[in-house]
DNA sequence: GGAAGATGACAAG
DNA sequence: TTGTCCTCTTCCC
């Protein structure tokens, strides 16, 4: 589900799947009705993704800007296209198999310009080659905000969401209530790599994993990773009152700017401020 | 049958 | 900070 992974998952699916052939664009919802008519029939020349926003391509320099938001699903079913099941915003197919995108926070026809408006706004995006972090890092050595706050920003950083904020600051043993102008550079440079890597890893499996094998509680051994609800083995996201894998203390969670928040009291110790940074 | 909650983002005050 | 939107699933009565 939707994080950066999941769109950068999807666009390869979709490019596989319609790029280059003409395709059946329908709404049957009716929401997209309009543009869905102006697309029918029209080739997909591909999808690609930046960020949470899933942009696909058709003849005409025609854009199709999808964001899933909290709850919007993408699916792409093989076969030929049966009935609608529930709220299908946008519907593509092809003879051979059909993709179905249901509850979606945007879903729109757009121009190259608009689209590169709005990828203008993001943060650098891990999934992305040639990227730079220290533009996130410029914001973040200058924000007072917390950096669980902060790498839920996609000015700051393109892509990540809730469940990769609260695994990448568990990996590096940072209290996600902490200062953006309190972290290290050492340390920010030290999460991006691993944000690329374990983000990567989320686009080839399709889910989230993020528990090094040496974590892996015993009964897990020789197992393949669990699977939660979100769908991946994780260290503390979603995973309140429960034992840390690491040092067995009860696994915290706290509303943060409106998102549930995860962390281990222990394990990413709070920052004790003695006194302003002097650089 | 209805409420709550969910990997998100925006506008209004 | 709060309210709102999007849809579906799970839980509780």
């Amino acid at each position: 589900m939707p994080e950066g992974h999941t769109l950068h998952r999807l666009a390869r699916d979709l490019n596989s799947t319609f790029g280059g052939r003409r395709v059946q664009v329908s709404s049957p919802q009716g929401r997209f009705a309009d543009a869905a008519d102006l697309l029918h029939g029209t080739r997909l020349l591909g999808a690609d993704a930046v960020g949470k926003h899933l942009f696909i391509e058709f003849d005409s320099a025609r854009l199709v800007h999808v964001h899933l938001g909290l709850i919007g699903a993408f699916i792409l079913y093989d076969g030929p296209p049966g009935l609608p099941v529930g709220q299908v915003r946008l519907r593509l197919a092809t003879p051979v198999s059909y993709a179905d995108l249901r509850g979606a926070l945007t879903c729109e026809l757009i121009t190259p310009e608009q689209r590169d408006a709005i990828t203008a706004k993001g943060g650098p995006d891990p999934l992305l080659q040639d990227q730079d972090p220290d533009r996130a890092w410029a914001r973040i050595s200058r924000s007072a905000r917390t950096i669980g706050a902060l790498l839920m920003d996609q000015h700051v950083v393109s892509g990540i969401g809730n469940v990769y904020r609260a695994e990448v600051l568990f990996r590096h043993g940072i209290d996600p209530r902490r200062p953006g102008n309190t972290l290290r550079r050492k340390q920010w440079v030290a999460m991006w790599a691993d944000l690329v890597g374990l983000m990567s890893q989320g686009v080839e499996s399709g889910r989230i994993d993020t528990v090094r094998p040496e974590h892996r509680p015993p009964e897990a051994m020789g197992r393949p990773p669990r699977v939660d609800d979100h769908g991946g083995e994780v260290y503390v996201y979603r995973r309140a009152g429960q034992d840390c894998l690491v040092c067995r203390t009860r696994v915290r969670t706290e509303v943060l700017e409106g998102r549930n928040l995860f962390w281990c009291p222990a394990c990413q110790r709070r920052f004790r401020s003695r006194a302003r940074p002097t650089s």
